[in-house]
DNA sequence: AACCGACATAATGTTTACAATATAGACACT
DNA sequence: AGTGTCTATATTGTAAACATTATGTCGGTT
């Protein structure tokens, strides 16, 4: 299993330049359970925007410290799934109006492009996946909400693993997860992410390698997860009036420089 | 200029349950000088790939402690535009040869559409903006290589804004700051980033509204950035063996799990 | 009774010192 | 000569104490 590491480690490391990284483990905080836990929770709407984040108490929970709970903020805060305010503390992203239309825009843009990319290269391997992924979606219990969600985001995951650009990947699962927040913040209440039948025939133009009809239903299914969520809905009258004030300060910021 | 904060200063706090944020400045990470200024002189090739990032030297260098030295370097990396390896320290990243090249597919997949939405979307301060540029990069100082490097790297920058979607906006800037590391690992020595002669085309395409010319104009802009760098170049004995090494390590976890 | 200011409390942010780890040089060995 | 081991040094990682900043409550005032 590490065999090839251990014979690395024996000979004698040839490096003339001192400073230079060489092939090591490079694991990054992205897998700490820590990070992956309050991602899980977020997609899954455990934790709603807004929430605090606490690191006494997530430390506490988590049997960890505080130290390596700020690192973890501090990293969801980088990908604005987190947000931090000085002497605050940190809470969940809650997206603005426009923030959120933005999302979804970016999202269109790349996942229409990313289907197409996923037809192009689909091999057998990806066929099988995607149908196992089908069948999985097809059976899932859909009662329980929390497996439900999951099963359901794992559906454009797959997609954007069948383009096979990593790049795109990791940009996909930001989007995501960012339209999750967008959702939570601006949905109508007791609506479910995705429509129960769009995957599934995205998933048969897929494999049908019928590329324009691909684009279209997954545009369309975009679409319809965008129209779900209503400005202003969804907020408390102290929301609102932060909103003004934000919109006031912004445009006071624009005439100003 | 602060009228607005201070009259929400002075009203009461209408804030029923605690813990939610309301419009406080959220600046972020990303607006320390630390940061920007690595950044820039990364994309300014001032740093190289896997130069290496010491927190004293860095701390010593900026005026400042070792822990801001360590959160900016913490953000870097989520961005991945820093590698940290535990117990060794901070590098610039040096992207993989698959990555740099999943780099530049994600870089046409996204600024092709990017160009489409910014000529929907162009107005007249946009044209200004772009008129604008077009004569600054005409006139720049072309023996300056640092300041060549800044202004070409603008005009990528400027038509994502005109697109309008900050979301998109901050994605191309990542892009092209990994396009720039890429280029720093594989390129050809004394190549520029950008052919001269680009960017003033794709800017009269997207005055004269021609999206369809546009869009292919950025796609071959990018593609002939692309075809600059060649695999293996610039890597001694040492970092071949690693390449090796790593190839069969990374095939062994495949079949591992 | 509502408003304003001061204090107590709880959270975050920072400094300090210490521990763990890797690097580089020297030395012994085959 | 080349290889392996050991030790000194430098750098990173971590923990705990401390300072700073918001928050909530109380009391006084108009």
């Amino acid at each position: 299993m590490k065999r090839v590491r251990s014979v690395k480690r024996k000979s004698k490391r040839p490096e003339p330049k001192r400073g230079e990284p060489e092939a090591v483990d490079p694991r990054s905080i992205d897998d700490d359970p820590v990070v992956q836990d309050i991602l899980t929770a977020i997609s899954q709407k455990r934790l709603k925007p807004g929430a605090k984040l606490g690191e006494d108490k997530l430390a506490a929970a988590f049997g960890t410290t505080r130290i390596h709970i700020r690192q973890a903020l501090a990293h969801l805060a980088s990908r604005k799934v987190v947000m931090q305010i000085p002497n605050r503390g940190a809470f969940v992203y809650r997206p603005s109006w426009e923030e959120a239309q933005e999302i979804f825009a970016a999202r269109r843009l790349i996942e229409t492009a990313t289907v197409a990319a996923a037809i192009d290269r689909l091999d057998k391997s990806g066929k099988a996946a995607l149908k196992a992924h089908m069948e999985l979606e097809a059976r899932h219990d859909r009662n329980d909400r929390w497996a439900s969600l999951s099963v359901t985001a794992e559906f454009h995951i797959l997609v954007a693993k069948l383009a096979g650009n990593r790049v795109l990947l990791d940009m996909s699962r930001e989007l995501m997860l960012r339209t999750s927040l967008a959702i939570a913040t601006f949905e109508q209440p007791d609506e479910q992410d995705c429509s129960p039948d769009a995957h599934p025939d995205i998933g048969a133009l897929i494999l049908a390698r019928d590329k324009a009809g691909a684009i279209h239903a997954m545009r369309h299914h975009l679409e319809e997860m965008e129209q779900r969520i209503r400005p202003q809905e969804g907020r408390d009258e102290v929301d609102e009036l932060t909103a003004i004030f934000q919109e006031i300060g912004a445009r006071a910021a624009r005439a100003g420089g």
